[in-house]
DNA sequence: TTCCGTCAAGTCGAT
DNA sequence: ATCGACTTGACGGAA
């Protein structure tokens, strides 16, 4: 495992040609469950395949991907089907627990918990309940965290953040996983932080330089306790690009520039490049003379 | 085999 | 009004 001064390294979902990919799905006009178990199948055994890569690498973290169980979180999903599932699961936890690599979750933009419609708390809510049931089935522990971002202004931060807060009070299971990560238009690691949550802060460094603040590393490594904090770090694509899209590779002078802040702290940082195995790979090359691992 | 319209879900700014 | 960005383009029918 690569350590570059207490930081480890991992990808997420798939390689950067989707060959692997834990996010197989299909279209829910075909939902059944021999489409679900055939796509859980493969999932399975392309998360596997990501986790030997991923050790190849010398990578310690990896994010599952959400549709892992498609359509898990729908009304047209059955109950019935999470007991089939769930003997699968305890089955495929004990090739995982071999793995000496840290597994989190991202769920989609459709999780909002500050969100003034309760339409869409109550389906974010769902979507939750769903991503810690598959990371409690799977065995792994409370390092196993599930980011979230605050989400959208509405008619104004104050009032989404007081929103976010109180769903937390009314599902206090929330806390055992929930995390929150600065975003690069609205949400500030400041503003995350000023807003006194009871659950950690996830620092994106790209989405930081995008929507920056000034705040206290102490008190952003307070907010994850004994967990070792993720954070997540990209690079801007090169030439012509939108605002907030992520680039292909990760340069090197951003790792370092994060480094620099963080660097001998212990941290879990998944590169968020497009190109995904072959962006660390590049990046570890592009540091081997500087570190010599 | 490749192409391309379409896909569960939210929210925003750019155009 | 539509599109594309985010946490990931992939599915699936047509040609």
């Amino acid at each position: 495992m690569i350590e570059i001064r207490g930081i480890r390294l991992g990808f997420f979902c798939s390689t950067g040609d989707s060959k692997l990919n834990t996010n197989r799905k299909f279209r829910l006009s075909n939902l059944s469950l021999e489409k679900v178990m055939e796509t859980l199948e493969s999932n399975i055994k392309d998360f596997i395949a990501l986790l030997d890569l991923s050790l190849k690498l010398g990578c310690g973290i990896f994010r599952l991907g959400s549709n892992f169980i498609p359509f898990a979180s729908h009304r047209n999903f059955k109950r019935e089907w999470l007991k089939i599932i769930e003997e699968r699961l305890k089955e495929f936890s004990k090739i995982l627990r071999k793995y000496p690599i840290r597994i989190t979750m991202h769920p989609g933009q459709f999780v909002v918990l500050s969100s003034p419609k309760q339409e869409v708390v109550s389906n974010s809510l769902r979507e939750l309940e769903y991503h810690f049931w598959l990371l409690d089935t799977l065995g792994i522990g409370k390092e196993g965290v599930v980011v979230v971002h605050m989400g959208g202004v509405f008619e104004g931060k104050k009032e989404s953040i007081k929103r976010f807060k109180k769903v937390l009070r009314n599902n206090a299971w929330l806390l055992q996983r929930l995390v929150v990560e600065n975003d690069e238009r609205y949400y500030s690691v400041a503003d995350l932080l000023s807003a006194d949550l009871p659950i950690p802060i996830v620092y994106d460094h790209y989405h930081h330089s995008l929507n920056p603040s000034n705040f206290s590393i102490e008190e952003l490594f307070k907010s994850w306790g004994s967990i070792v904090p993720e954070f997540h770090l990209s690079s801007k694509p090169d030439g012509k690009h939108t605002f907030g899209e992520h680039g292909y590779w990760v340069n090197q002078e951003d790792f370092l520039d994060f480094l620099n802040t963080f660097g001998g702290k212990r941290i879990d940082l998944i590169i968020e490049a497009k190109g995904k195995e072959k962006a660390i790979e590049k990046l570890l090359l592009d540091l081997k003379p500087k570190f010599g691992f």
